[in-house]
DNA sequence: GCCAACGTTGGC
DNA sequence: GCCAACGTTGGC
């Protein structure tokens, strides 16, 4: 019996696919990161040591793998306030230093820490952002929603994740609203 | 490996 | 404070 061609491979490619490919050589990415300002504000950021912190704590996966696969030193990131009013971008940040062990992960004193996650076999990873500057006026979700070519945002689309891709248009675009 | 129960996030 | 969305856990 001839045999059937081969299947078509199983579709193993996630939306996430394209901020997590390889880059072109200089290839500058964009991110989105979220924080209730109660917790850690932009403010905070800006005030902190080297205007820069540990962005620790994370614990979903798709945003561990943002986090570890996706993020480089000198990518560009927008600064979220969520659960206040309104939610809204508020601010600029850049990744001062890529990927690496979140190791709150093995404190067990630490709100984050997960049992689970091996010294040896890191589970949770985290950037370390620094703080550039504040956008000259917050843009509210509100005013993201509003905008039909922002419709495929992450932000928008996932309303959970606290870590998520940004296309250069949408960067671009937000940053015009912005003034 | 399925899926119900449960917990968390975060807008409203 | 409510609750929709969705991730995680655990029983089977």
């Amino acid at each position: 019996m001839p045999r059937k061609p081969a299947p078509p491979k199983p579709r193993t490619s996630s939306p996430w696919d394209e901020a997590l490919a390889p880059r072109a050589k200089g290839e500058r990415r964009y991110w989105l990161v979220k924080s209730e300002p109660d917790v850690f504000s932009f403010d905070d950021l800006q005030n902190a040591r080297n205007r820069t912190t540990r962005w620790n704590g994370v614990r979903n996966f798709v945003a561990r793998n943002f986090l570890r696969d996706g993020m480089r030193e000198g990518d560009q990131v927008f600064f979220y306030h969520s659960s206040t009013e309104p939610p809204a971008i508020v601010g600029i940040c850049e990744v001062a230093r890529a990927g690496y062990p979140d190791d709150t992960a093995f404190d067990p004193a630490s709100e984050g820490f997960d049992p689970k996650s091996d010294p040896g076999k890191p589970k949770w990873f985290m950037v370390d952002l620094r703080a550039v500057k504040p956008l000259r006026r917050p843009v509210s979700l509100a005013e993201l929603k509003a905008r039909p070519e922002l419709a495929s945002m992450a932000l928008l689309r996932i309303g959970r994740l606290s870590v998520s891709p940004v296309t250069a248009a949408e960067w671009r675009a937000i940053l015009a609203m912005a003034g």
